[in-house]
DNA sequence: GTCTATAGACGGATAGAC
DNA sequence: GTCTATCCGTCTATAGAC
């Protein structure tokens, strides 16, 4: 169905590899304040100054760290909706197609340790939310082009949603898979994966439940207006909110 | 329609406060390692030692904050519940009642000052995914009860889902929402809160978006088992690469 | 490219006066 | 409860030998 791959270059443990290598886990297990120069340098058997010598220092550290993956999965999101759009001939692709495009393409490099595998993942989902201004401006450049690429590509594919909403649930579902990648332990109780278990087969049980609710979230009916919180806005300052807050039913979600 | 509201009380400006009110403010902006207690006391105009006086210490002041704002809302979300239940009489309540019980609560904190206000609304999004394990043990102890409450809700209200799709979309639920509130910036080419809207009017777009989309979530269709992401499981990828896919370190996260 | 050594600033915590 | 002064550890970054 989709031919050509993108070629995945064999890295080379060079100093530089190992470096970055160890600074993506250990960026992932403490945080970027939380992980020292030294911690890296430690755990990768190279020398402290190696760092500031190869990448001029932390934040250009983390830089690398995150451009080394996100070239490779932005590129891969553009080559898939050309193929995805050029098989359609002419209509626009459906809108469980473009979910698939592009969540399915980051759920995939989960599964190769080439491409990061689940660490990686967890640094991406982790990475949104960075108090670190330049972490967030570095990813707002890095993902320009292609969620702007893709929003338009879903208001082709839902003509009865407004282009608005779109952009709205595409953050939605940004944030739904950012979370179920970064890894919150809270809710295992229930939803737990197994420590042992391999990568990928953390992927084939999240892949599926993730795309369902996704695409059901992109596909619901179209908010009303003026729908308040319990409790109303201003929660527990007027009793008038309160009477307002009962609304009711939206219809079914649509199944296909 | 729902009857009695939790009594807000309100704060006096003494130092303890204070400095919960300022801690709350910069661990929001900087996270919980890029705040220095220097910054807090300074900001707060008391003294460097009296953090360690009023809370043994920052780990512990970073728990007061967080207890402050959690106690209240998730005692808030068990009240909510149960007049919803009550008022079902025998029937489960419908599952956009239970969303909106969830997480309307937590939304209305969002337009008042006296619980937080946006400023709780961004921690708690970002605390979720905190890389501070006594973070995100304390949320997995403070949740625990309220999520097991609303997770059986959400079971009765949808007896065509299985159980365990419950969890997992209750898991994406929050993700979406924690998400949209930690307030990422690199959608806002086209989600923009204007900097000077009141948060009352921030929270009075968003909440209808969400709602609509969860609800849809929610009731998506069940997802097939063995879907696979674009380019399948071990992207690009020979079998034997995949069975060398190997196991991070364990977390040192304590859950109870 | 790799290494040692160190500068120079900042971190949390505490002892003890008032 | 509040304050000053300080301990002692860690941080990033860099100078300079090899």
């Amino acid at each position: 169905m989709f031919t050509a791959m993108a070629v995945i270059t064999q890295p080379v443990a060079t100093t530089r590899n190992r470096i970055l290598d160890v600074a993506e886990r250990l960026f992932v297990k403490h945080g970027y304040d939380g992980t020292s120069l030294r911690m890296i340098t430690g755990e990768a058997k190279v020398n402290l100054a190696a760092v500031n010598y190869h990448f001029g220092g932390k934040e250009a550290l983390m830089e690398a760290v995150l451009k080394r993956r996100l070239d490779w999965l932005n590129e891969e999101r553009m080559r898939v909706l050309d193929e995805l759009e050029a098989s359609a001939d002419g209509r626009p692709p459906r809108p469980h197609k473009i979910v698939e495009a592009f969540f399915g393409t980051l759920i995939g490099m989960g599964s190769n340790r080439e491409l990061g595998g689940e660490v990686f993942l967890k640094l991406i989902g982790r990475s949104f939310t960075s108090p670190n201004g330049f972490i967030r401006a570095l990813l707002a450049e890095e993902y320009r082009e292609v969620v702007e690429r893709y929003k338009q590509a879903f208001i082709n594919a839902l003509p009865e949603v407004p282009r608005q909403e779109v952009a709205w649930r595409f953050q939605f579902m940004l944030g739904a898979t950012a979370y179920a990648l970064a890894g919150s332990d809270f809710l295992q109780v229930s939803v737990q994966f197994d420590s042992d278990e391999l990568p990928i087969e953390q992927a084939r049980r999240l892949w599926p439940r993730l795309y369902s609710f996704l695409v059901g979230g992109m596909r619901a009916a179209i908010p009303e207006g003026d729908l308040q919180p319990l409790g109303g806005f201003g929660l527990g300052l007027s009793m008038a909110d309160l009477e307002a807050a009962d609304l009711d039913d939206a219809d079914d979600a649509a199944v296909a």
